[in-house]
DNA sequence: CATGAATGAGATTTCATTCAT
DNA sequence: CATGAATGAAATCTCATTCAT
């Protein structure tokens, strides 16, 4: 039986303070002494639970990569019977999405801009990741091929970065407001599906 | 009769090259003396065109986002009679964008991504450009709703956004691969303007 | 009737392997840490013992003079009826100096090479052992001139010092083979010998 | 024809200033602040001229045995007819021992005892120096046998590395006193060649 | 104007020492 | 007694910026 170790609460801690700090200043401009400052903690002691500020940083890039994966796991592609059903997949998808951006604004924020050019070792973490992104999305567009919903000539890779591309900028511009109003987020999920499934076009 | 100082040529040097070792190694990692040694100038002489480093990547910015600017600036929405004009501009659009990728692969890079968390005052530009782009973008949707071309009752902000999105995704897809063949390009010009225009569903 | 207290027991297992880890690895490039995970203690438990890192070096340099005085003190200047008597001795005295360099080949190592530059309370210790071998081996030069061996108007501090610097020589360069043949071991004791009451001229 | 370079005259102080103060400290105990403190300089300055720390202390080692090796190699192994000339040539080498102790009295000892355990790269050199001076010495037998000064069946190897043993204590001896008088040193220089030649057996 | 030597603020990191458990 | 989590002083090193030449 795991036990959980009182060491693991203090790593994740302090992951999860370097995160919201990172988020708030950036990487290059937040100093262990500032992660310290957040814990009320001896900068010292962040040593005792990592290496050095890099093995911080991959931290909180694969907690972020985790959270971020959540949403996209859980929603497996199911049995899905008509254009409907698949329509509300998609729409649950984007209704977790939103969760989540509501929960920690600046998660893909943080995935996709503050984590550039750390380091190699993070910057592969981060493609690595996207193309899981990718290929998730890409699952579903083959499967929405397969049962007949989508166009079979699709490009499916393609339209799987560029729908997931989307999702970022979505989250990137609701990071930038102070208030999700539930009428924005009608909006903007009204908008997403049909730019996906309808097109825009008349 | 404004002429061109040898001094606002020297800062233009200045900034092009700093543009490209930004690009190369990232913000951070960047010293001033790098970038006088690319110039091959003594790094005090930076000092004389330029205040200090933020100031440098302040105009890097403003070089970027004028670049970009062009791209959408150029093709005006002019007189467009159906449904294949829009069709043809949004292809000629996508096609100007493929352009500049080939041309400064790391243009939307250094935008997006290596530019975050310098200083809040280029945070600053940042998103007013990315805002700028998404009017630009809007502009073209209010116009082709206008036409008659697109649904009228369209999100067009979010719209705008979301399509931009697929267009930086897109960039970043690109800037990834060592070469773009004329294949690939095709496919992502016709997965963008399908999910613009027509959606993905049958 | 003094008893042993199981603390001196630990005091003694600390400085031994205290000894042993700055011979590996040098003081300064030994951590309290070290010297506990060699104990396989808590490195909080040295503390209970001494007051501090230089108070174990100070032990250690304790141990070490100790040691090498054994070597000195046992064979006490006794009855010698003839310069063979004392070539004997001489002899005995050398072999036991190869028997502790063989024993513990870093004792006399650490005792000048890495015990210098601690702290001066440790380079005080060790200029006082360095005079007080010197003082033994001027008392057996002195003896030798008494005895009517040796030479009555030699220098017999100066004389000490350069026999003992010889024996030290010869210590620094056995520390550095792997293995001590009886052969290269019998080639020192002869040199040495020869040089102190010969000389290496015909 | 080669020109003498300021940042080479730069590099020279500092090596001299840093080799006084890590004579003084010890390598350890000496900061890199310690030193610039001492040349009244920024301790950035210091990066300027060499890497790190180590660099610095491997400069001052080359710069310890290069002075060391002058004294050795200066007086080459030439004519001599006669014993006497053979002993006037010991006591040449001997003098010459003795000025580069007055003029530098730490420069052995910073060899042998300060410069242990810096760093493995440091200790070959030593190691390197110590072996060349053995082999120099060894010559000087190998030369007195030849000539049919020494006797023929010495080990050379050993009495020259005991030679050079009694030579440092000496010099760690004297390097102990505050003044070296005439006295002590005809002492001294006395008591080596008899070792060497003649031994104190009478 | 151009230069690059000098500077020191500020960052990361280590580790001897303390002390609550 | 033993422990090891926490601490922060102190060290090394980087580099943007200044300024005398």
């Amino acid at each position: 039986m795991a036990r959980i170790k009182i060491s693991d609460i203090r790593r994740r801690e302090i992951v999860e303070t370097a995160f919201n700090v990172f988020a708030e200043k950036g990487y290059h401009n937040t100093s262990m002494a500032d992660i310290a400052a957040e814990l009320e903690v001896g900068h010292g002691t962040l040593y005792r639970y990592f290496n050095n500020k890099l093995d911080i940083a991959s931290s909180v890039t694969d907690l972020v990569i985790e959270r971020v994966s959540q949403v996209v796991i859980e929603e497996l592609p199911g049995e899905l019977q008509t254009l409907d059903d698949y329509r509300g997949q998609l729409k649950r998808i984007g209704n977790r999405f939103f969760e989540l951006q509501e929960e920690s604004p600046r998660l893909l924020r943080i995935l996709f801009y503050e984590s550039s050019n750390i380091d190699p070792s993070i910057t592969a973490k981060i493609e690595a990741a996207y193309n899981l992104f990718a290929s998730f999305t890409e699952a579903y567009l083959k499967l929405g091929i397969l049962r007949g919903f989508l166009k079979p000539d699709i490009h499916t890779l393609e339209a799987a970065q560029a729908i997931n591309g989307m999702l970022f900028a979505t989250s990137w511009a609701l990071s930038q407001r102070r208030e999700i109003t539930e009428e924005s987020r009608q909006a903007w999920q009204d908008t997403i599906i049909t730019l996906i499934l309808d097109g825009l076009a008349l």
